[in-house]
DNA sequence: GCATATGGTTTTATGATGCAACCACACAAG
DNA sequence: CTTGTGTGGTTGCATCATAAAACCATATGC
């Protein structure tokens, strides 16, 4: 967390993304916000961490666009802090490393809930990867390309 | 990153997770062995961080099951590093991340490379999730539910 | 005005990080 | 068998983020 290796202006998209999410708070943070949590008070009550790392991970979010501050709701003067769109986009990374643990973890009986479809009760698939035309790719199906250049002739 | 606060215990599988690969080297890490890389020195060129930090981040993911060390390979007396089932287990974190850089970067055009179907060389689609009986789940389609008693009957 | 709850910031000790230097072993050459 | 080089680490040490607790500010109730 030193932070001395900024990812930021790296080209690996999982870099970039670890720069805004990689440390262990903001995607328990994030977690909790998904559920409905908005409270600087509830987020501490129910993660238990310290009000300052709490303060600069709030602060941290809402910079990367992840959370917005919103100037109230019950009346009170205070600060809510809400998902944007992009920390709702969060989810299915959360719900791959759920699922991570849920396949692999040592001791999965400590485990206490499972993500299930609401109408049915019963447990969410695995996260699937697909093609565009719809075939079920497996990591061997796939590979990385290089990017198309932005479509913008006055760059070279 | 202090690890003051373990989670190892938690109930929660994020937190779990992330208490094996949610500091910030360990996804890289795990994201060039993929790739196939195996050697300390190759992780060590291609990520460019401190030999230290790779050689903890290393036995930290053997003691974590997630990499494995193979005595040899190419008649070297050294030791590479290859990935467990549960280290390829983590292809769909890395996936997931991607997309959300992907999707809601703030500079999108510095994203390098993306992630193609091999067969048609077009990108893959989103990570969907889907319900047992095939429905596609949105985020707000799910719920978490407290996990049913491990089947023994001894505990009570 | 005084107490209390909420929402933070400041203070301070700790310890992980990152860099560089050092060490150990393998292998090759002389 | 001694020297040299490359690989694969470990060992200091300075620095900076973290975490815990104390403190501060504003709002609300009495």
């Amino acid at each position: 967390m030193v932070k001395r290796t900024s990812f930021e202006g790296d080209a690996c998209p999982i870099a970039r993304s670890l720069e805004a999410i990689g440390d262990w708070w903001s995607l328990l943070i994030i977690r909790e916000a998904l559920f409905g949590l908005r409270r600087f008070g509830e987020f501490q009550n129910k993660l238990g961490m310290a009000k300052n790392i709490l303060s600069a991970r709030l602060r941290a979010l809402v910079e990367h666009g992840i959370l917005a501050t919103a100037p109230a709701s019950d009346g009170s003067a205070y600060q809510e802090y809400v998902l944007t769109p992009k920390g709702r986009g969060i989810f299915p990374i959360l719900v791959a490393l759920r699922q991570w643990s849920e396949e692999f973890d040592d001791r999965p009986e400590e485990i206490a809930t499972i993500l299930v479809d609401r109408e049915k009760g019963r447990p969410v698939r695995k996260l699937e990867m697909r093609a565009e035309d719809g075939r079920l790719l497996s990591p061997a199906d796939t590979m990385l390309k290089p990017r198309p250049a932005p479509r913008r002739r006055s760059t070279g």
